[in-house]
DNA sequence: GCCAACGTTGGC
DNA sequence: GCCAACGTTGGC
């Protein structure tokens, strides 16, 4: 069992878009780093933090879950798609990803400035300085901590 | 293989 | 809207 957090604009895609969609590709990742943990480390059932980025605060807003295993990204061979990219093929997909499933929203969001002060926190990849990966691994511990700071 | 130019992310 | 951080691209 792993535990990650995701990034989404909560104007783009929010927890209330995957709540009603219960679940969906999460497609659009185009960044190695990001790729090789939906494509190398990703399992089904795997827990995953929401956080809504570019938001005002950005917070954590809920929870997801790893619900299928990677498969390529379809939006890649979508000329039309924003996402689309020339240099991928059918034989050798460029991009991966997996499916997200809802989960369970926070009964509070937990805005940035408090998970950056408390110091349970310390670590945590998202409030270090530049960290732009819409996609990171979470400890355990802080995933059981801020399980906590939303109940 | 270096690095300048450029694009994107995301907080503010 | 600004800009710091950082990833990617492409010329050399």
């Amino acid at each position: 069992m792993n535990y990650w957090l995701i990034k989404s604009e909560a104007s783009t895609y929010s927890i209330d878009d995957l709540q009603k969609d219960k679940q969906t590709p999460w497609d659009g990742v185009r960044n190695y780093q990001a790729r090789n943990f939906m494509r190398d480390q990703m399992q089904i059932g795997d827990k995953v933090i929401f956080y809504h980025s570019n938001d005002n605060p950005p917070h954590i807003a809920g929870f997801a879950k790893v619900a299928s295993k990677p498969y390529s990204d379809a939006t890649q061979f979508d000329k039309k798609s924003h996402y689309f990219d020339p240099k991928s093929s059918d034989e050798n997909p460029r991009w991966f990803l997996v499916d997200m499933a809802f989960d369970k929203k926070c009964k509070r969001k937990i805005g940035l400035d408090e998970l950056k002060n408390d110091k349970n926190l310390e670590g945590l990849m998202l409030i270090k300085k530049g960290q732009r990966l819409s996609i990171q691994p979470v400890s355990k511990e802080h995933f059981e901590y801020i399980e906590k700071l939303c109940n």
